[in-house]
DNA sequence: ACTTATTATCGTAATATTGCGATGTAAAAG
DNA sequence: CTTTTACATCGCAATATTACGATAATAAGT
């Protein structure tokens, strides 16, 4: 027990869930909003931003690069973060393919 | 360790964060899913539907109806459960504004 | 070469989530 | 009144997540 059973859901619900999960931390909301708020990119700022360890904050990133929602790129000693705008559009689209699924007044909800 | 520090962050974050988490497991993505296909509203079909145990699926109702996006009325011996389409088109306006922020293309990343 | 700065990764402790059997509850059926 | 049906809740075991100190890796500065 205390295991997820994907083999018994689609694809689309195990793709789509995955997704949502990455979302469901405030630090990874924060580290989001944060990139975005600066119109450059970021690195160890969200350390000293956010009060959480480093080790704390590079754990975070990794799962937000995971998805491909925030790139980095390698500038000398520091790594800069940015959102990549085309994974974000896209995890939005999907996103709204779920919430448009047209919902039905029924008899038993008023 | 292992706590969310909810603390340092705003009360947008934790609760934008907190719905998102609701819908991060494939089970309740499943049950919203098979209640909006179903036109009328359902109970035990759950179980049956899904391969999961009836304490299992009750106990992912319980989070759904903890955020209101899903409703239950008692109907004699079984409980009919229902989209709420206000809650649900709120949790949908509310991921659009968080993902509707400008995301501004930067140097770092190309 | 040595030191410093920045980030990633490892190991681990604390806490949370998932899943299910067992049990409790309330309404319908007999 | 007893049994059955449909759910909820409790208690537990397995697994996952969160957070952080310690350490490694890499590049810049001295």
């Amino acid at each position: 027990m205390g295991l997820t059973k994907s083999e018994i859901f689609t694809d689309q619900q195990n793709k789509l869930a995955s997704r949502f999960k990455v979302l469901a931390h405030p630090a990874r909301i924060a580290i989001l909003q944060y990139i975005i708020n600066q119109d450059a990119c970021i690195c160890n700022d969200l350390v000293e931003e956010l009060g959480l360890a480093q080790a704390t904050i590079s754990q975070h990133l990794k799962e937000l690069k995971n998805i491909g929602i925030v790139q980095g790129t390698i500038e000398g000693k520091s790594v800069c973060y940015c959102i990549d705008e085309k994974v974000w559009n896209e995890i939005q689209e999907e996103f709204n393919a779920f919430f448009n699924q047209e919902v039905k007044v029924t008899k038993c909800c008023p």
